[in-house]
DNA sequence: GAAAATTATGAAATAAAATTACATTTTTGG
DNA sequence: CCAAAAATGTAATTTTATTTCATAATTTTC
């Protein structure tokens, strides 16, 4: 997993490759049924992995445990915390159980993953942008159209001037039409997608502030003023879907939650007032 | 903590009241500091709490452990998840570390809870549905628009037929003209948005088959012939974004892909004549 | 309101589990 | 191939948890 992950289960998968022949061996086991391993005795463990005691107890204190009773705790920790490092490709004889844990895993995965990779001060900064912005265009083609929607919502539910625009036509000519004080939002998880990259490039020229959600190194965020790059692996996989765009949402939930903050305390009545907009729209709750 | 609290620490002070002299002097020391309890032996727990060992057992096994390791575990599990809990609300002092990690944190932890209560069965013959279908609408209003269009633009990949509607006119109108053979599937987090629970009436009333991926218990669901409920505790907090999207997109994943596995592997040269088409639209990777 | 029954609690013994000290084996480098 | 270092295991020791049983507190019943 990620190198410098938080989470116990985590260290100990990164840690894999520098451990010694019974070390690694633990290691392994614990892997691979973290649950059990919370739930056995020194003893059954040493019994499953091959080992003796000491070499198991050894293995907790190499991982900054007080003894294997502590690590089990800090283990217990980590696995409720929901990251499961044992998710690989759907196959075409899986079972629904199969297939329905491994992508919710493999969701997971990146998720916790990119929250550890995540540049704080870039959010930072994107954040500012987007409170100083006289307004902000959310650009998105194909998966990333449904995120660009979905971030219009969002921040106009917080009062940002927000628009979104999945023809390529209108994102050229507003990209042309921009002035200082735009911000041009733009999110491609290949950064690839030449249109894209087009309308980054036309924004730029005229003056408007280009933020990109997207690829690291890709020609997308070369041209954008801030890039927020997300390294989610490639599917080497035509089953598993894209978790990107998932990755891409709760990027945008970060900064949306970040304009809030930034705005203070006297921001709330606004939000109440769009939350009871919607109440004459729905059902009254049972209780 | 709420009554029916599924984590430790909540049925510990709930049980509070019926526990008797002892027991209650155990209980408190540990609610005063579930942490360092995890951390002590029975001895040192027993002396703090001013009782006797098997007092401390005693009270362990009335909580369902094993006995006292068991105990501190399940106990070292619920402080994660209970301070998790308690400070995954974004405060309006959060710096920018702070809010990012509680996002990530709490979008992670609602997609683990959901993986592990997510209804096999249902997804199965969610799928079988799907596949059947002569013809799939996904209908969402709000922030299930931007689900339902990522929902839309998923399948169309697969080669489902399907199309995606966030006009509740068109809604109300497919819906009345619904026929055995179509599958309406409809996307609310509440399940009690009026529009949509009307739409989805018409379309049982018109005979087709209507699909639910909404909140349990609610008005949608119950219309429904199937509904994928899903339980994400709501936000209290203005700042919070809602999970719940994420969530209702991974499902949404998993249906994807259990279409794509049902289907077998000769339905795999239709998914990579999708990607090819779309390699023109991008520029070549550098490697 | 006192005796019997029930329940709660703790002391001590027992059992289980983890840790340590040290011996043996394996690996590494000359 | 040998010596030094590192890794691993055996067995003793220590720590920790559990059980048993006796005693104390509480409740119930007449």
């Amino acid at each position: 997993m990620t190198p410098g992950a938080t989470n116990l289960l985590g260290i100990i998968a990164d840690a894999l490759p520098t451990l010694n022949k019974s070390e690694k061996k633990v290691a392994s086991v614990i892997l691979a049924d973290p649950e059990k391993a919370t739930q056995s005795s020194i003893a059954v463990l040493a019994v499953a992995a091959g080992v003796s005691e000491p070499s198991v107890n050894r293995f907790c204190k190499k991982f900054n445990a007080k003894g294997f009773p502590d690590f089990k705790l800090k283990l217990a920790q980590s696995v409720v915390s929901g990251i499961r490092y044992v998710s690989q490709n759907v196959a075409a004889e899986d079972d629904v159980g199969s297939y329905t844990g491994k992508i919710f895993d493999s969701t997971i995965t990146n998720l916790a993953l990119v929250r550890d990779k995540l540049c704080l001060d870039l959010v930072d900064r994107v954040v500012d942008k987007l409170i100083q912005a006289r307004r902000v265009y959310f650009f998105g083609l194909g998966a990333s159209s449904a995120v660009a929607k979905d971030a219009e919502h969002k921040f106009f539910r917080f009062n940002l001037p927000v628009s979104f625009h999945e023809d390529v036509l209108m994102q050229r000519m507003l990209a042309s039409a921009g002035t200082t004080g735009d911000v041009f939002f733009i999110i491609s998880y290949t950064g690839r997608t030449r249109e894209l990259v087009e309308s980054a490039t036309l924004a730029r020229e005229s003056g408007a502030t280009v933020i990109g959600l997207t690829a690291p190194n890709s020609p997308l965020a070369k041209v954008c003023h801030l890039a927020i790059e997300v390294a989610v692996p490639e599917n080497t996989d035509e089953y598993m879907p894209m978790t990107s765009r998932i990755v891409h949402l709760v990027v945008l939930d970060v900064l949306a939650t970040g304009v809030t903050v930034r705005r203070g305390p006297e921001f709330q009545p606004y939000l109440k007032k769009i939350k009871d907009s919607l109440k004459s729209t729905r059902y009254a709750t049972d209780d």
